[in-house]
RNA sequence: GGCGGCGUACCCAAGUGGCUAAGGGAGAGGUCUGCAAAACCUUUAUGCAGCGGUUCAAAUCCGCUCGCCGCCUCCA
C-alpha cells in the first residue's frame, strides 16, 4: 500500500509501527456551528482509509476528536444567549445527525478537547520545564525558534519567519510566530485552573494531549484538511516532539478542498454549503459517492449538474442489482445444460468468470495507491457494465447463477469498504421519492400501473401512454417487462 | 513577495515514461420494444494548455510561457 506523505511530499510505502495494528489520528470538527460540505469530504476520506485498513486486515485504532472549547465557540455562546458548553453540545449532536446520514462510522475513541485539561496542563508544563516555552501573565506560548524542526511539515523556513517579524496583536510574545499553548482567560470567560492561573487551552495543544493518550507518543497515521497543514499541524509537531523526543506521526494525510466556481468553499467567504441544505435535495449516498468520484486531494468543485450526475451513476448500480435478482430468482427454463448451449455462450461465461475473480484484484490495486477512490469506482462501474453485458447474453444454467450472485456479493462487499451500495432498489426508490419530494405514494403509482395494465391489455395506446405520459410529469418512470411493469424515480 | 498545486473529449474524471489515453454524465446512430424505459453495441481527444528540450520511447521527466487555484491569519 502506498500513501501520498505530506512530510516528505511523495508516495511512500505504508508500513505500520506495529505490524497488526494501525493508528490514525484525524482531526475533527469544532463545534460551534453546523457542518458544511468541506467538513463532510474530510470525515468520509477518512472514514474510507479506515474502513479499506481494516478490509486489509490491519487492526485499526481511530481517532477523531472534537475541539469543544474555542474563540468560536465562545463567540457563538455570547451571540446566542447560551453558554459555551451548551453550543458544542449542540453542534456536536448535529455532526452527528449528519454524519450518520452520510454514512460514515464514529471512530474508536472521540475525545474532547475539555475533558483533557490535566494532561494539556501536564504537556505545557513539561515544556516550559524542557526551556521550548514561556509564560507571560497567566499565558503560556511555545518558542518557535528553539524547535529545529519547524517548518518540516508546511515546507517553511523558520528562518524566514523568524526574521520576517509582521506587526503582531500580541506584543507579550518573544516573537510573532510563537504560538499559544495556554490562554488566560478574560473575565466572565471558562476557564480552568492552571499553574499559570485560570485559563484555557490554546488551539494545537488539545490535539498533541490526545493523541499522545490514546495513540502514544510515536503513532502511524494523523490527517486532517489541507488547510490545517499550517500551523496547526506544523505546530503539533513542534509541541508533541519536544515534549516527548520522539518522532510524532510517521504518514501525514491532507484531503484538498472542495471549490464553488474554483474558489475554496470557506465560512469567511460565505461560499458554503451545510451538508443539511445538500441532503435536503440528494440523497446522502449521491452525496458520499460524490465526495468519493475525486482523488481526495485533488480539489472538487460542487455543484447540483455533479450530484445529479452520480445519481444517475448510482441508479446504474440499483438497476443492475435489480437485473441480477431477477435472474438469481427465475425458474430455469432454458432445457439445455450450460455445456450444450454451443461456443458463444461458453466462451461469454467463462470471461465473465475471469471478470469477477478479477475484481478484488483490481479494485485493491486502485485503494493501494494511495486511496484512489476515484479509479476503484471507474473499475465497479466497468464491472458493472460487464454484468450487464453478461446478463444480456442471455445466460442459464447452475453455473451462470453462481458466478451472477457471486458478482453481486462482490458489489456489496467492495460497496461496503466505501460504504456504498448497502441498500436495497426498493430502498434506494423509496429514498429518491423522499428527497425528490415526488407527489405521490407508492399506492398510488401501482394503481396508475394497473390501469395502464388493463388498456395495454385492451391494446388502447392512447391511454397506455397518457397514463405513462402521466408519471413521468411526476418524476416516475414506467418499464415494461416481460411479466410485469416496475416503476422507478426519474434520476439526472 | 515566499512556498505549493492544477490545466486530459461537450461536462466531470482516472492515468505521472512503453499495449487501442479508464470510468461516469451528455449528444448522435443502432439492437430490443406496441411505443417507451432499461440494458447493450457503435460513435464523440492521431491527442493530454502552448512552445522548446531529454529519451529508442513523454499526457507522464526538464525548461520557459500563458491561465486558474491554494497556503503564508481562523478554516476540513
Amino acid at each position: 500500500m502506498r500513501i501520498y506523505n505530506t512530510l516528505s511530499g511523495s508516495k511512500e510505502e505504508f508500513i505500520p509501527i506495529n505490524s497488526h495494528g494501525v493508528k490514525i489520528y484525524a482531526c475533527g470538527v469544532t463545534v460551534y456551528d453546523y457542518c458544511h460540505i468541506g467538513h463532510a469530504r474530510s470525515a468520509v476520506v477518512f472514514d474510507v482509509i479506515r474502513r479499506y485498513m481494516r478490509y486489509k486486515g490491519f487492526h485499526v485504532t481511530y481517532v477523531r476528536n472534537f475541539t469543544d472549547i474555542d474563540d468560536k465557540i465562545i463567540n457563538r455562546a455570547r451571540q446566542e444567549g447560551i453558554t459555551w458548553d451548551i453550543v458544542a453540545k449542540k453542534y456536536t449532536d448535529e455532526y452527528y445527525k449528519d454524519m450518520d446520514m452520510l454514512g460514515v462510522g464514529r471512530a474508536d475513541i472521540e475525545p474532547k478537547a475539555t475533558e483533557h485539561i490535566q494532561e494539556i496542563i501536564d504537556i505545557v508544563k513539561g515544556l516550559i520545564d524542557k526551556g521550548f516555552a514561556y509564560e507571560v501573565d497567566g499565558n503560556v506560548y511555545f518558542e518557535v525558534g528553539t524547535f529545529p524542526g519547524y517548518g518540516k511539515l508546511s515546507k517553511r523556513d523558520k528562518e524566514d519567519m523568524l526574521a520576517g517579524a509582521r506587526v503582531e496583536v500580541d506584543e507579550r510574545k518573544k516573537n510573532p510566530i510563537d504560538f499559544a499553548l495556554w490562554k488566560a482567560s478574560k473575565e466572565g470567560e471558562p476557564s480552568w485552573d492552571s499553574p499559570w492561573g485560570p485559563g484555557r487551552p490554546g488551539w494545537h495543544i488539545e490535539c498533541s494531549a490526545m493523541s499522545l493518550k490514546h495513540l502514544g507518543e510515536s503513532f502511524d497515521i494523523h490527517g486532517g484538511g489541507a488547510d490545517l497543514i499550517f500551523p496547526h499541524h506544523e505546530n503539533e509537531i513542534a509541541q508533541s516532539e519536544a515534549f516527548t523526543g520522539k518522532p510524532f506521526a510517521r504518514y501525514w494525510i491532507h484531503n484538498g478542498f472542495i471549490t464553488i466556481d474554483k474558489e475554496k468553499m470557506s465560512k469567511s467567504l460565505g461560499n458554503f454549503f451545510t451538508i443539511k441544505e445538500i441532503l435536503d435535495k440528494f440523497d446522502p449516498e449521491v452525496v458520499r459517492c460524490f465526495l468519493l468520484s475525486t482523488h481526495y486531494r485533488s480539489p472538487i468543485e460542487f455543484s447540483d449538474e455533479q450530484l445529479r450526475e452520480v445519481e444517475s451513476s448510482i441508479d446504474r448500480y440499483y438497476t443492475t442489482v435489480i437485473r441480477i435478482q431477477d435472474f438469481l430468482s427465475k425458474k430455469e427454463n432454458s432445457p439445455l445444460p450450460p455445456l450444450e448451449k454451443g461456443g458463444e455462450g461458453g466462451l461469454m461465461e467463462k470471461t465473465f468468470e475471469n471478470v469477477v475473480n478479477s475484481f478484488n484484484e483490481k479494485f485493491e490495486e486502485a485503494m493501494d495507491d494511495d486511496f484512489n477512490t476515484a479509479l476503484a469506482l471507474g473499475h465497479i462501474f466497468e464491472f458493472i457494465r460487464d454484468v450487464n453485458r453478461f446478463l444480456d447474453s442471455k445466460p442459464s444454467g447452475p453455473k451462470a447463477k453462481e458466478i451472477l450472485l457471486k458478482a453481486k456479493e462482490l458489489l456489496m462487499e467492495i460497496g461496503e469498504v466505501l460504504n456504498i451500495f448497502g441498500r436495497t432498489p426498493n430502498e434506494w426508490y423509496c429514498s429518491l421519492m423522499a428527497t425528490k419530494k415526488i407527489g405521490l405514494t407508492k399506492e398510488e403509482i401501482l394503481y396508475m400501473i394497473k390501469e395502464r395494465e388493463d388498456a395495454r391489455e385492451r391494446k388502447d395506446w392512447g391511454i397506455a401512454d397518457s397514463i405513462r405520459k402521466e408519471l413521468e410529469g411526476k418524476g416516475i418512470i414506467l418499464e415494461d417487462k416481460k411479466d410485469r411493469t416496475d416503476w422507478k424515480v426519474k434520476v439526472g
